[in-house]
DNA sequence: TTAAAAATACGATAAATTTCGTAATCAGCT
DNA sequence: AGCTGATTACGAAATTTATCGTATTTTTAA
């Protein structure tokens, strides 16, 4: 049984953005960050990211006085999980739907274009 | 100024998508279809579908005794908004991203691989 | 050693979302 | 007309999420 995936809120997500970016950090640190584009006072940062450890969302090493956190899984596995639920509740289910959707509104340079078609070539051949 | 977007639930959302589907529907045909896959009194629906009227997510035509409800913004729309947002907030600001991570996850048949790679193509010509 | 600064813990409140019970209203029958 | 069943309206409770103030602890440095 593997362990029950625990859905981020938003506010979490934003807290993990910034832990999948430095590795590790502390509350201060996180708290810095999301305060150049949020209002927020600290303890608001610091007591959601207790309830992040609580839930489980977070790890944290709380051997010095000051706590370092760091994010219990990768971003590629909320990617994944997040994706499907989008899928699910807004393409019918329909990956491809969401790609089509997502080429057709932001625009990717040829590059990128290039990357995604190699991918699919690589794909089909599998 | 454009009419300011209003995100829905995620209880909106699984409304929406039964009048997406439904073009126009009553609360009772709405909460049927909900019924199949979720635990949830009528008038819960009923009073989620009153909101979402306040909100303006949806519109409904109330001449009648049993009202009938429809989607106020396209699926498309709110795809688009949705997917905006989670590109932000998940992919770093990268559709490019997104649309790999789609594809490797979750697999799409050849056909499907081929409409990717017309539009692609398309989109590289433009 | 003690005062100031910085961090955590914790409880309480606020705000948003979801749920449901009950009353009022209306249509269709008998 | 009066009863029955279905529907809407509405208020309130329950739940989840976000915010913050205050107390406590710890470190640092004067």
């Amino acid at each position: 049984m593997g362990t029950k995936y625990i859905k981020p809120t938003e506010s979490e997500l934003e807290i993990l953005q910034v832990l999948w970016e430095r590795k590790i950090a502390s509350v201060r640190d996180v708290h810095e960050v999301l305060a150049k584009t949020k209002e927020a006072g600290y303890t608001t940062t610091l007591k959601l990211m207790q309830i992040m450890f609580e839930k489980g969302l977070v790890k944290r090493d709380s051997t010095l006085k000051t706590h370092f956190y760091q994010a219990a899984t990768s971003r590629e596995k909320t990617q994944k999980h997040l994706l499907g639920k989008m899928i699910d509740s807004l393409f019918g289910g329909s990956p491809t739907q969401l790609v089509m959707q997502a080429l057709g509104d932001h625009k990717a340079s040829p590059e990128e274009l290039e990357e995604i078609q190699r991918m699919i070539n690589n794909l089909k051949t599998q």
